[in-house]
DNA sequence: CTATAAAATTAGGCAGACCTAAAATAAGCC
DNA sequence: GGCTTATTTTAGGTCTGCCTAATTTTATAG
């Protein structure tokens, strides 16, 4: 495993070495902005490692395991920044910083789908539909979404929100149940003091849709049964 | 400035608090996989920067300025990951690990487009377009994109992209011209040893649509300028 | 080919983020 | 209330990633 640092001197060696014919150590502090001889700790890690080349006043190479990492690190910022920028519309400079932070927790499968989205999008618009276009148009036109809804004290019955009717609003008091469909409420920002109400449902009754935060989103039965709630 | 741990810290105590009513290290610790004094330590910091308050042997609680903090970087998870699960399709284990890692370099305006991007999803499917369903289809059916294209060694003449016509395939030499320019054509992948050809222009000839790796991408004059190519 | 200037390296330091082992404190039980 | 056990904290150590100051090596110019 490399730090995030480690992998970021690799993408920069890379980035240098194709437009210096010697790239030296110099020419790395250079670029992040920082001294010579963090850069030469930094190297000796990295040699000690194995990932690039190196000796005393010589110049830096990538081996060959360093240059494979420093391919995939820099493919996942190309695939991150164009993301940003070209399916988002996040301005330039942005796109650029949040992409190089980003890059080192881009797994395979999340840079693959943004890559593969890309290509969707090009698709549709080859066929006449501007999906990109469709968005930058309708983030003019509306505003941000609301903020953060507030606990509110009402008192009335608690009960899981998988029994709960469709419409009722009602505010998280708790979550319980299993750790992992915990986890994921949470991710999803399903939390104590929200504010939900149920949209719309399965024909089974289950999954069903629900309205948190200005969001919909899905819920199954067990992840609805986790949620305890009492009516707003 | 916090560092990507310390966010993670200060994320993590509002996530207990919200199922614990007393939040100790070892809670902490425990949720991590880390050992209890890597906490205590991490406390004492906080401690110092006002992001905590705690008492030997007490509770942790968040100040106001902690708290703050702490629903910044969980909405920036949220956000990511909800966008990660249902935009994407990432399935729900990686997208909350990469969510993870992401929150940390995600700036207001990307968390505002990904949020945008959201409701604009919604919106479009309650209009009848299912575009995430139209983009898990499509993956379904398209396989994954090619891989990266070798440098080849035919001899022909050199010239700026800007001067090549449209399909005729080119492979990039090197980039020249502004810092700022090779930067940005850097981020798209837009690098030696790359295939490059003119797909289609502008009204006033500029400016380009290329494809390169698969992909189409918009270079301005400037841009096209910069990029040194050679007939393939 | 030597004197001087520039570049690179070494030496030593500090902070963050983890660890183990030992000591201090709190909790639980007769 | 005192004894035992569990929890928490302290002490001290390692590794990464940055720094400044001093030294060594290389480049340049007369
Ligand atoms: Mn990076
Ligand atoms: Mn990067
Ligand atoms: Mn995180
Ligand atoms: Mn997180």
């Amino acid at each position: 495993m490399l730090t995030h640092t480690a992998e970021d001197y690799l993408e920069r060696i890379y980035m240098l070495s194709l437009r210096l014919e010697r790239v030296k150590s110099s020419d790395i502090a250079k670029e992040f902005g920082i001294r010579t001889p963090s850069v030469i700790s930094a190297l000796k890690l990295l040699k000690e490692k194995g990932f690039v080349h190196y000796r005393k006043h010589g110049a830096v190479t990538l081996s060959e395991k360093g240059m494979e990492r420093a391919l995939d690190v820099y493919d996942r910022h190309k695939t991150t920044y164009r993301f940003l920028r070209f399916v988002l519309g996040v301005p330039d400079g942005i796109a650029s910083a949040d992409a190089c932070g980003m890059e080192h927790s881009v797994s395979p499968e999340t840079a693959d789908a943004m890559k593969d989205f890309f290509s969707f999008i090009r698709l549709k618009k080859d066929a006449g539909v501007d999906i990109q276009g469709e968005f930058q148009k309708f983030r003019k036109e509306k505003p941000t979404v609301g903020k953060r809804a507030r606990y509110s004290d009402t008192d009335s019955g608690t009960r899981r929100l998988s029994v709960v009717k469709d419409g009722i609003r009602c505010v998280i008091l708790k979550l319980d149940g299993d750790r992992e469909v915990k986890r994921r409420l949470l991710d999803m920002g399903v939390i104590p003091g929200e504010t939900v109400e149920i949209r719309n449902r399965g024909p089974l009754g289950f999954p069903i849709e629900i309205l948190i935060q200005g969001y919909v989103l899905t819920l199954r039965r067990d992840e609805a049964e986790s949620v305890i709630v009492r009516e707003a």
